[in-house]
DNA sequence: GCACACAGAGCTGTATACAGTTTTGAATAT
DNA sequence: ATATTCAAAACTGTATACAGCTCTGTGTGC
């Protein structure tokens, strides 16, 4: 054992961040945390101060530590923010991936991708995130990178939320579009694709925020993350 | 005094950081800064978490915190996402600013921004910062209101070195033609514009980040953010 | 002259203790 | 019932102690 103690604390309340298992709002009890965790207050409040910077948390001076809410307008902005991101990384990856950087990223998503039906909701979000971090790798840019790989982290509840809403997934035929386009290197195409793609999903963000919301205080539906894909209609 | 330890180291190591007056790539000595700033390492460890997230310091288990290092390509993906940022934030602010507030900003950048000469290096870049934050803010999104803070932070330093190599400043006619776009509406123009602003000094990286280097490593010249800027040539 | 081993100093990582503040909840007054 | 007060409990913020690791530099062998 005895690994870097502060990087698994923060992954393992990062974790719990992301899907909601600490509630929007609570106050985080570090005494109660530590305990759980098996650790000292300590690293955990080292682990907790990354999550402040990243905006998982907030911290309140004299009060501690508090689960970030989760608001509609914050969770647009994010969404807003990452359409732009992914937009203009497609157009750099157009730009600068190498085809045989781009034939991975076809293969990549012809393997994994073609049905998702069976998949729990955290895989099907998680093979959803892998295509677009995969186009934001061949940006070439480490920042861009880093900064989708973020702002995805604040918004995954809310994709698992939508994706278990939404039983009719286009996402792959999309997806496909896009590839399409990398393929192609029509970037003009690859943005307009990508973009449309983003946006339609944007539409469907309000109705989940406020599902999210119930979801979260509701007992039996912390499992959302689990819960099993059924087949698409029509 | 005892006002909220945390938030006052994290602002004076943030500064040092951004400033290099911590050398790039050198370990950080946790006693002797402690020392230096009155407090115990608990606290700074907590603010040095933070940095950590920003990415303006390294942290390499069982080694400790490093001044992140200042390398070209780095540099570079940071202005290009700055470029992408930006711009999405100049259309945006086009569709949702109100008349006020941009009458606002056009008063703000006419008030301070006449002339530069006799001014420091710091307060001009400080006043170049502000403008483009001003318009960040008129996007409605504070989250890319956020991400361009943090980026702007961890270019400052190369913003300080391109001021003081580039005696003629064209930034404010340049920013003039940026805000009358703006007052017209036109998101286009505003965009072009802008980007066009911000690329042309990503020509100046290269250089600067050269000059850079070699300034933090040169006795005396850990003053460039005060520096004068002599009048303007042509 | 160079590489390597080893001991000592120095530094990091974490637990714990304690002071000071905030929150809680019961008791009282309205 | 509702609001208010106040004391106890709980929690946060920071310093400090110490174990264990890393680095430094000296000395030894080649």
């Amino acid at each position: 054992m005895a690994g870097p103690r502060v990087d698994d604390i923060y992954d393992q309340v990062k974790a719990m961040a992301v899907s909601f298992r600490l509630r929007p709002g609570d106050r985080l009890n570090e005494v109660a945390l530590s305990k759980d965790l098996g650790v000292s207050r300590t690293p955990l409040r080292e682990a907790l101060n990354r999550l402040v910077a990243e905006r998982l948390f907030d911290f309140r001076p004299g009060q501690g530590f508090f689960c970030r809410p989760l608001d509609p307008q914050g969770v647009f902005d994010l969404f807003e923010l990452r359409q732009i991101i992914e937009v203009a990384a497609v157009r750099a990856a157009c730009a600068k991936a190498t085809d045989d950087e781009l034939q991975m990223l076809r293969d990549d998503l012809y393997a994994t991708g073609l049905d998702i039906t069976g998949l729990t909701v955290e895989e099907a979000v998680s093979r959803d995130e892998a295509f677009h971090l995969g186009i934001a790798r061949l940006s070439g840019n480490a920042e861009l990178l880093q900064t989708l790989t973020r702002i995805n982290e604040r918004i995954r509840y809310i994709r698992w939320i939508s994706m278990s809403l939404d039983r009719v997934q286009r996402s792959k035929s999309e997806h496909k579009r896009v590839m399409q386009a990398l393929l192609e290197r029509d970037a003009d195409e690859a943005a307009q694709a990508l973009g449309a793609h983003i946006a339609k999903r944007m539409d469907q963000v309000q109705d989940a925020v406020r599902h999210g919301i119930s979801s979260i205080y509701m007992e039996g539906s912390q499992d959302i993350a689990t819960r099993i894909i059924e087949e698409a209609q029509g």
